[in-house]
DNA sequence: GTCTATATTTGGATAGAC
DNA sequence: GTCTATCCAAATATAGAC
């Protein structure tokens, strides 16, 4: 395993932190240089241009080891409202997790100026979420844990409100507003949730 | 009424189409001036400055005339399923309405880059219709319609996947994909909900 | 109101010395 | 690997003729 040098590794550090604020537009290899201590010229002594600078910090949106893990979810043979429970956890700790949320961050931005990052958004953070959790609730709906309907749209309607309540986190995060309340409402969504699909 | 000349709208209509698919860095004076027909400089007779032209591109996303109305779901005295499907479908409205689209997509893009714009998303897009819904969620607790409970946590849940239905329609309509079967979660999300909160 | 011309700044990127 | 020097392109903006 090479060794990464402590130039490029400050380069990629602070590069994450400016295109996840200012995006890739606001974000120029002048700052990020004085940033990090060197002079614009050195910069490229490391990555080619700022693109592939961009894209080495991207490869982080939808990598984190913080990812919901589908194993986890299903190994744990985990049935009703635990079900809803540690999805809904594992969603809270990433939004609320410092790294992920740069990502997070930096996706919103870049959304709507990249076919591919939406691509990914859709496939990474949505398909993926709503294969997971309907396989779930079809299971459940076997054993006649939760009413019968349709499991995607469960998966949908229960995705959603984390999605919205990660998106509130993150604005208020950024200008440095408390968000102790809704930190809450993750665990009052599974609870209101979880009536309403319970037999 | 004075009467803004032909150049002044064509420079302010080119200028929501870039800034809604480019965001401001992305926009630059001479791709609208080129659009437009003019000469860069040309526009400066028009308006002091790019933020200007800015500005007032930006006015709209808080001010559509298709917004929903407080007045019209309070007058209305709506009550039961029917005071959510109004609702609902005001809101589907304003999703496949092209204009309301470009401001969506403008604020989706620079939400993370403008404090101001943040805070009016709160206010306007969030705030109010929260205080609408749980005005709404209250009075039918207390006329015993719907189950009792929080009605701002009622309110939040109904939002959040209205607001999530609309970020996915206006991404693929960016890449001009089929919206179909998002037209229906509507619908599929006021039946849902209904029956998760009747008495 | 629009044009040409131009000033000025910012940003991405390279060459070559050390 | 970093520096200085430099280049080039793009972008905002102004001056002044028509």
């Amino acid at each position: 395993m090479a060794k990464r040098s402590k130039t490029k590794e400050k380069i990629l550090k602070v590069s994450t932190t400016f295109f996840s604020e200012l995006g890739y537009k606001g974000t120029s290899v002048r700052k990020i240089a004085k940033e990090v201590g060197i002079r614009e010229s050195a910069i490229y002594n490391h990555y080619t241009n700022k693109e592939e600078i961009f894209l080495e910090v991207a490869k982080g949106i939808f990598s984190s080891p913080l990812t919901i893990s589908t194993t986890q979810m299903q190994e744990s043979a985990l049935k009703g409202k635990a079900f809803l429970s540690t999805f809904a956890m594992q969603y809270k700790m990433l939004t609320f997790d410092k790294t992920n949320e740069k990502m997070f961050r930096l996706l919103m931005i870049e959304l709507m100026q990249s076919k591919d990052l939406r691509e990914q958004f859709q496939s990474e953070f949505h398909d993926k979420n709503i294969k997971l959790l309907s396989e779930g609730f079809f299971i459940m709906m076997q054993s006649s844990m939760i009413k019968s309907s349709d499991p995607m749209l469960l998966a949908y309607e229960f995705i959603s409100t984390l999605f919205y309540i990660r998106l509130q986190v993150t604005l208020l995060h950024f200008d440095a507003h408390a968000t102790d309340a809704l930190a809450m409402q993750f665990e009052k969504h599974v609870d209101f949730f979880w009536e309403s699909i319970k037999v």
